[in-house]
RNA sequence: GUCCCCAUCGUCUAGCCUGGCCUAGGACACCGGCCUUUCACGCCGGCGACAGGGGUUCAAAUCCCCUUGGGGACGCCA
């Protein structure tokens, strides 16, 4: 099989199913799929399911759902390396036959022993290809006999293997150093070696981008390739995102904070752990860091992926960066500058959730839910926020913070002017930010009194809060009724003159 | 231990290939200030790095070597 140059580029992601889908694979996923969509190629989905003992469904339905909630979409698969099964061990008789590789009838008690005795001695332990040196007359003796055996590789010893990797450049192995690996099990289950490269072929894959940890099965790989006649795929190994103390990350060690479910949970919107993602290894030729899909597929470039491996700067315990600051400020950016109505799903979504959603938001209500979603995003990080920070705006049952009530409703004062003012407005023609402020101006000179006492304690009042918009403008979005109300209802929060 | 790879602010990075424009640029975070009814946003400013040592050169973050540090791989896992 040759490569045609005007064939379509052809990528996959092929993660194995016995674990979540976490920040690294995403982002090997959102490499793949990017170059795909930038050379107008095609995004295959191959799910690795040959470890029968630890895949299982629910790791598969946990990576379809991720790579969708994500955006990135495959073009064809997925694809269950299981279903090849036949093709793998077809190329591995094929080895067999050619004389690639061989029957080695090792066990694996003995290869344990010289690979601990090699470990004592502080030796690497290759294996010795012991086997590869039986007779004629030996080797089919062992395999009527029914010895279980594993088929091994015969690496070419004197010669070097290398390949151009489009990051990291050439890479070249000698034979010696690599030693007669195993590419078929004794029961008969070809090994991940092998399967992958007859798969990757299978599906005409032209580029394989993966993470750096995969380079030493390169060399391997290429072996395998050559000696059953097929041109090597080009490769792309993207560097390793470690954590703050440049261990490799692992959901068994960081939690879910490096699972990308964990970010549709906390309320990121998808896009933006992709931007965020993206930026991990990889950055723009003008030094641009926001992009739209459109934009990044046009500025993505394999050769403009770092070397060195990044640090995914995540805190254990602290609160307000429960991840990696970076993404939460993509995630802040975002939120806060995209067309309301692209929002507005999303906040749907959120609110529905939390049982704060009513269908009039998107009916009658619509003008006034985007308005309110719009002036109050702007302080928010995530899309929770809408449904935590911003009950008050979507529900009459929200609860008072302690601090807040204690610096703004002290003054006794606010017992009468808080319904005085509530009287004021319920009066008003039209429930403006303009003319709301015009009362509050006029009622703090009338009173000859700080307009800051009755603006603060009027925002904790209706939001049970210190923080939030402009007073005027929330009590606009917040509409009269409800500010009238709840202006007089707090009047028992607040201390009785003594 | 062996082999492979990497090394610029706390973090993500630009610059390195094709030495001089680098008293090293940007972003996040952090710290000040402005704005302001609060909190954000925004704007202005600050802190802050070429791992070390040798070469090569008129000139090195950039090229070469060594050291150190870090990572990966070394499975009948993927």
């Amino acid at each position: 099989m040759t490569l045609d140059k005007t064939e379509t580029t052809r990528v996959r992601f092929a993660p194995s199913p016995t674990g979540y889908l976490h920040l690294g694979g995403a982002r090997t996923a959102l490499y793949n799929w990017l170059w795909a969509k930038k050379t107008g190629g095609v995004f295959i989905l191959r799910i690795e399911d040959t470890d029968a003992e630890r895949s299982t469904a629910e790791s598969t339905e946990g990576i379809l759902h991720g790579l969708r909630w994500l955006g990135l979409e495959w073009d064809e698969g997925p694809f269950y390396q299981t279903a090849n099964l036949p093709k793998h061990i077809e190329a591995a008789t094929k080895l067999l036959e050619s004389g690639h590789a061989y029957r080695c009838y090792c066990t694996r008690e003995e290869l344990d022993a010289q690979r601990k005795a090699a470990e004592a001695q502080k030796r690497a332990f290759i294996y010795d290809g012991r086997c590869r040196k039986l007779t004629e007359e030996e080797s089919p003796a062992k395999l009527e006999s029914g010895i279980p055996y594993v088929v091994r590789f015969r690496t070419p010893q004197t010669s070097a293997v290398a390949f151009d990797d489009l990051v990291y450049g050439r890479i070249e192995k000698q034979g010696h150093d690599i030693e007669d690996f195993v590419i078929v099990r004794s029961d008969g289950r070809p090994l991940y070696i092998l399967s992958n490269a007859v798969d990757d072929a299978h599906d005409r894959i032209t580029h394989v981008i993966r993470g750096a940890d995969g380079i030493a099965n390169t060399p391997k790989q290429v072996l395998i390739y050559n000696a059953l006649g097929i041109t090597p795929p080009t490769f792309a190994h993207m560097p390793l995102t470690l954590d703050n103390k440049k261990a490799k990350l692992s959901k068994r060690s960081h939690g879910e904070v490096v699972t990308v479910a964990y970010y549709e949970k906390r309320g990121f919107i998808p896009w933006a752990l992709c931007n965020f993602m993206a930026l991990l290894g990889w950055s723009s030729a003008d030094g641009r860091e926001f992009f739209t899909r459109e934009e990044l597929i046009e500025a993505f470039d394999l050769t403009r992926i770092n070397r060195a491996n990044s640090i995914f700067n995540y805190v254990p315990g602290d609160t307000k960066n429960w991840t990696d600051p970076k993404a939460i400020h993509f995630n802040s950016t975002y939120l806060r500058t995209i067309p309301p109505a692209e929002l507005e799903p999303y906040v749907r979504e959120e609110l529905q959730s939390a049982g704060l959603w009513r269908e009039s938001f998107e009916g009658e209500e619509k003008e006034w839910f985007l308005k309110t979603i719009n002036l109050i995003r702007t302080r928010y990080l995530t899309l929770t926020d809408f449904s935590e920070r911003g009950r008050c705006y979507f529900s009459d049952e929200f609860s008072f913070d302690q601090k807040a009530v204690a610096k703004n409703l002290k003054d006794s004062n606010l017992r009468t002017y808080l319904p005085e003012l509530s009287d004021r407005l319920e009066a008003l023609p039209d429930f403006t930010a303009y003319e709301i402020e015009e009362v509050f101006r006029t009622y703090s000179e009338e009173k000859g009194i700080k307009a800051g006492i009755i603006i603060n304690g009027s925002r904790t009042a209706v939001s049970g809060t210190s923080v939030g918009p402009g007073l005027f403008e929330m009590l606009e979005v917040l509409g009269k009724d409800r500010v009238v109300k709840r202006l007089r209802d707090v009047t028992p929060l607040i201390p009785e003159a003594v």
